[in-house]
DNA sequence: GTATAAAAACTGACTGGTCGGTATAAACAC
DNA sequence: GTGTTTATACCGACCAGTCAGTTTTTATAC
């Protein structure tokens, strides 16, 4: 059965992933989580030390794929463009056009799945979810500032805090997407996002294209 | 002991609400809401038919805190000036004020917490979190419409989007806020908010004021 | 004011069931 | 034959919820 390195072990992750995006940690239990992945008890603990162990396993994949998310899709908007606004620009829309591609609310975001019930995970836990969304600030504040010395904001704005702003965009408007069933929430609060990029750094007079 | 309508209930609902925002609902149990309230179990069940029953009670109260903040920001700002504009901009301003008084994290919001646990609530209880979202968008996004009239916008913008904005804003700096254990995130994502809509409708020459 | 009765508020032991986790023995895979 | 999985039985702790009964408050009567 397992083609990989682990079938087994991704098949439970997604199980409990799934569950937990619909009833939180605490509710997720570990009968419920095998039940969905259809192995047994035995092959669950043989996989995983402890509940905990799960949640640990869980956010370190999230994280991955979410930091994956990150570069590549900065990468992508370097490769477009040389002007660090322009790449700013791009990398929002990318994420822009994902967004856009839903049709269903949207399942929600296992970091803030976990922030509502922070008081059950331990600290090296909660730790990745705090480096994860540093690294978001550290790469977007470093291009934000290249942005600000090329074109001058008309605001004077702090660029960690405007790099933090497309994660609250998305933390947002995921959670407002599923409470309001609505799938148009997210990129339209990017598409805001971006606008507001484009109005800070836009030349002060009206210049010629 | 009870003085006004029923002490004993608000001191239980409080104890609950201040638990949820730390483990969630589904890890905060009868037994954990009462050792904190200081009341038995018989209590409980005596003021709440069951903790479905506690659910719904706390995110009804909630809610009409939350409208109530709504209504009352408005209508200082509206009370302050005539212009639709710069009564938004006011009236988040009034927010942000509130924001940078804050010295710790944030406690979290009770929407955000139902919304990670939404598989656990009937949809009554849902509904409320709905109906409260809408209302800030309509409230709000009317007052963009009037400000849209008078100021047109330098980008074509959906004036509801606009307002889910603000709501936006607050849930995703909550998390943030909460994630990174820093007060500033909400008062600094207020002010790019403000910022914004300064900037959307800003005059398109450079004119006296 | 004091006796009385009804209503409201509260008590805490108890129930059946689920929780995370363990144990064990036998099957299956490469 | 080692690593993986199944099946099932089990454990003490905790879960939401019940219930028979006690205490306190309030309303009424004299």
């Amino acid at each position: 059965m397992p083609r990989n390195g682990s079938t087994t072990r991704t098949t439970i992750m997604d199980a409990a992933e799934a569950l937990i995006l619909e009833t939180g940690f605490s509710a997720t239990s570990v009968d419920r989580v095998i039940d969905r992945a259809g192995v047994t008890k035995g092959t669950f603990f043989y996989h995983f030390q402890s509940k905990a162990g799960l949640a640990r396993a869980l956010v370190e994949r999230y994280a991955e794929h979410d930091l994956n998310n990150l570069e590549s899709n900065l990468a992508r908007a370097e490769k477009l463009s040389r002007d660090p606004l322009q790449q700013l620009l791009i990398f929002v829309g990318l994420f822009e056009e994902a967004a856009e591609a839903l049709t269903e609310p949207y399942p929600g975001c296992l970091f803030a799945s976990y922030c509502s019930e922070a008081g059950l995970f331990d600290q090296d836990t909660l730790q990745i979810i705090r480096d994860t969304m540093t690294t978001w600030r550290t790469r977007l504040g470093a291009k934000i500032e290249e942005a600000m010395a090329k074109h001058p904001p008309r605001l004077d704005v702090d660029a960690d805090s405007l790099a933090d702003m497309i994660t609250v965009a998305f933390e947002g408007a995921f959670m407002l997407s599923k409470s309001l069933s609505d799938p148009n929430v997210v990129s339209q609060q990017l598409g805001h996002y971006r606008n507001y990029l484009e109005l800070l750094f836009a030349e002060a007079p009206s210049a010629p294209a």
